[in-house]
DNA sequence: CTCGGCAGAATTTTT
DNA sequence: TTCTGCCGAG
């Protein structure tokens, strides 16, 4: 057979308990005592090893613990050797989670468990020890996003095709949604492939794919599908993982998308010892191609398929469990499940408040937050979860001012800086000199005189000689190619790297790192310039160089960063956490605010435009996370008027607040604000703003006729389907004149026009001079 | 080749 | 409002 099995480390290190060889030594081993304490669909998850196994485990009912029990019941019973078992998580942080966990409950770290990990490190594990069967070499590069564009960018110049039009990062979307359907580009739907460029989408994905060859890398979703490829061409292979792999556990097997999904299956096939845990009600990364179907059809796939639901809940109050459970019980596509709790006390209900606008909003919970923290709570334990990323800026401002810590979990990541980014650039070149991307990134950086024009005539003459740009670059110095100048820039950087290739094996990386980034003049590069941020930009330099420590080597290194891109901010100072709704999923608080309840944020437009009602489903069931996150309080806002890039919006509340059922929520709302005379509120406030959501949701709540669910704008509507829309509608400012089709208006640039349509603050406006114009009603008058 | 200015776009979630 | 990317001038 292959090479790869004769693996050293193949069966574990030699302290590892031998495996039981028949059924019976099992029962021998003494029970272990972290069996104990589990609820009885808990302890069935755990025990039932042999055979398929879908756990579906609602919020809050010890999913992990199920989970990292059950791995640890495997190893203590001797069923598997720690190499033997395929645990695969999505986050880096989740599958280092388990790694601790397990190691607690055994008593001692675990070792050799080797496969345990994300899908895409599992992947690539799999993928560099067969690299060859898939026209690799085992050392290839994984390209991250912005790579993909870039590559992406040239194939497109090269096809010559205005990327201005279809932008690269367009297709770059879209070839990643292709990979995470398990599609090639021989096997695109043809109303797909035509998508793109007028059809020339699957030209570019080939064109893509056979660029990324010659460069020996691979992208994200081909750590996937490449290793899809690999084990339908080589069924030996196959077999082996197949068999190697006793017992398979898949975590959040929600969020498994096509690729996954098949991955998974063909390893299961031989031994269907495969475990997955999930819940279809916190399904939130449809849009990244998971699909809740994988769920769904477990039972098909695998017949006999044992089905267990976690349904009682440790985690969340009475009320807060309520309140999520009513919410959810909107979407109609679901598996059904009734979370419950033995607590007595109900607890606080759902606090909802309306708001004038966003810092009436990071206001009010930076109030709340210091209110509780003076009661004693810990800033550790509340955490504010926004639907969208700009949303935390506020609530930074807020905090700032009144000398509150906290801390903002996702965020730009640490890996994705420039300055990271470049200082990799170097370290791949070094590492790999075929790298053409990485050493397109740096041949100028710090400007060395090779500009575009350098690097054309370098790009032409290897795509002719069909080598890498790095090659070329040896042979066009000794040319006249290029001027004499860029010859001898770029004659200077060759040898630069050829002295820092030379010094990879004499010295330790991290020194090795520190010269490069001083020899190449990075360094000096920033100390040089006189931005603000330059300063910050050199201590992330120094913090990479620190973070290299904890590797053994430059590849090992390369491996990490390209395959965790986390932030993992460790500090152990008393912080609130504000952070997106999606990143807060698998953790809770005491404490969970939850403001920007409002139509068009959250639902946010975008989903309602590209993927309608199952767009609207996996909204609310982000709505669902958020509530459940929450053990104790759960507080949700609204605001009225928000600004977004400097224009005023407002809107309506979210149709979520309507669909809490309203015996476990509480009106906070202060009497006034919506009745009228707001002091800043422009009059036209209390006519336009102050009915329909607002009152609607009110009185509704008050006459009891309260009706969660379905279509409510014409429930309670009356005709205000009209009103509603128009207040959904986006305004420069809540008190700005509406005008009228028809009206004839000045504008500063353009002159004057007729108002041909208006939407909103949307004009659509005819003018004169300037022809026809979209324009902002702000930037206009009446003429 | 580099720099500066200008126009236009962008704003969801991420392995 | 801020960032990016393009274009033209030096």
């Amino acid at each position: 057979m292959n090479e790869f099995d004769s693996d050293p480390f193949e069966l574990g290190s030699p302290a590892a308990p031998s495996p039981a060889t028949g059924a019976n030594s099992a029962a021998a081993v003494p029970r272990p005592a972290f069996l104990d304490g589990l609820n009885e669909g808990q302890r069935a998850a755990v025990e039932a090893l042999d055979g398929p196994v879908l756990v579906l485990a609602g919020a809050g009912t010890g999913k992990t613990r199920v989970l990292t029990t059950r791995l640890a019941y495997i190893l203590t019973s001797r069923r598997a050797f720690p190499s033997q078992i395929l645990a695969v998580t999505f986050t880096n942080k989740a599958a280092r989670e388990m790694q601790e966990r397990i190691g607690t409950l055994i008593g001692g770290a675990v070792e050799g468990m080797r496969w345990l990990g994300t899908f895409h490190s599992v992947g690539a594990r799999i993928l560099r020890r067969h690299a060859e069967l898939v026209g690799l070499t085992s050392n290839f590069t994984i390209l991250d996003t912005d790579d993909q564009i870039r590559l992406i960018k040239q194939l497109l110049a090269a096809a010559e095709i205005d990327d201005k039009r279809w932008p690269a990062r367009v297709l770059a979307g879209q070839i990643d949604r292709w990979k995470n359907q398990g599609l090639t580009p021989d096997n695109i739907p043809e109303g797909e492939a035509f998508s793109f460029a007028n059809g020339k989408g699957r030209e570019i994905y080939a064109a893509y794919q056979a660029r990324l060859k010659v460069l020996n890398a691979v992208d994200f979703g081909d750590l996937l599908l490449e290793c899809l490829r690999l084990f339908q061409n080589n069924p030996d292979v196959l077999t082996y993982y197949q068999d190697r792999f006793k017992y398979i556990l898949v975590d959040e097997y929600q969020d498994t998308n096509v690729a996954q999904y098949l991955w998974l299956r063909l390893l299961a096939q031989g031994r269907r010892n495969i475990c997955c845990v999930g819940d279809d009600d916190q399904s939130i990364y449809g849009w990244r191609g998971a699909e809740v179907g994988n769920i769904l059809r477990f039972e098909k796939d695998f017949p006999g398929a044992a089905v267990i639901r976690l349904e009682r809940n440790y985690r969340s109050t009475p009320n807060i469990l309520a309140a999520a459970s009513g919410l959810i019980a909107a979407n109609e596509d679901r598996l059904g499940k009734t979370l419950w709790t033995d607590d007595q006390d109900p607890g606080d209900p759902v606090a909802i408040s309306g708001v004038w606008d966003g810092v009436e909003e990071a206001r009010q919970i930076g109030e709340q937050v210091e209110t509780l923290q003076r009661e004693g709570h810990l800033l550790d334990d509340m955490a504010i979860l926004v639907r969208a990323g700009f949303q935390t800026r506020e609530f930074e401002e807020r905090f700032l001012t009144l000398g509150v810590p906290y801390r903002v979990i996702g965020g730009p990541r640490f890996y994705e800086r420039m300055e990271i980014r470049d200082a990799i650039a170097y370290l791949r070149v070094i590492a790999q000199p075929n790298d053409d991307l990485a050493f397109e990134r740096i041949v100028n950086k710090p400007k060395r005189g090779l500009g575009d024009a350098t690097l054309q005539t370098l790009h032409r003459t290897a795509r002719a000689e069909g080598i890498s740009l790095a090659r070329t670059a040896e042979t066009l110095i000794d040319t006249d190619e290029l001027t004499k100048r860029a010859r001898n820039s770029l004659a200077g950087l060759m040898e630069d790297f050829r002295r820092w290739r030379g010094q990879v094996d004499m010295m330790d990386h991290v020194a090795l790192t520190e010269m490069v980034l001083d020899e190449s003049g990075y360094t000096e590069m920033w100390q040089k310039d006189r931005s603000p941020d330059a300063p910050g930009r050199l201590d992330n330099l120094k913090e990479l160089v620190m973070a290299m420590e904890a590797f053994e080597n430059l590849a090992g290194f390369l491996e990490h960063i390209s395959l965790v891109m986390e932030n993992q901010q460790s500090d152990n100072e008393d912080k609130i956490n504000i952070m997106t709704l999606h990143s807060a999923k698998g953790l809770e608080f005491r404490t969970v605010f939850l403001p920007g309840w409002e139509e068009g944020l959250f639902p946010h437009q975008r989903s309602l435009d590209e993927s309608g009602n199952a767009g609207l489903e996996e909204e609310r069931r982000l709505a669902y996370v958020g509530l459940t996150r929450a053990r104790e309080r759960a507080r949700i806002f609204f605001a009225a008027n928000r600004r977004v890039h400097n224009l005023w919006q407002s809107a309506l509340p979210s149709r979520f607040i309507d669909e809490i059922p309203p015996e476990n929520v509480e009106i906070r709302t202060e009497q006034g604000l919506y009745g009228g005379g707001f002091q800043e509120g422009p009059s036209s406030f209390d006519r336009d703003y102050g009915t329909p959501g607002w009152q609607r949701m009110q009185s509704a709540v008050k006459a009891g006729r309260y009706q969660p669910r379905n279509n409510r704008w014409q429930q309670y509507g009356h005709g205000q389907v009209i009103d509603a829309q128009a207040d959904l509608v986006t305004t420069n400012d809540p008190a700005a004149t509406r005008f009228k089709v028809g009206e004839r208006v000045f504008h500063q640039k353009f002159g004057y026009g007729a108002i041909m349509a208006a939407d909103g603050n949307k004009l659509d406006v005819e003018f004169e001079k300037a022809g026809r114009k979209k324009v902002i009603d702000k930037f206009v008058e009446p003429a």
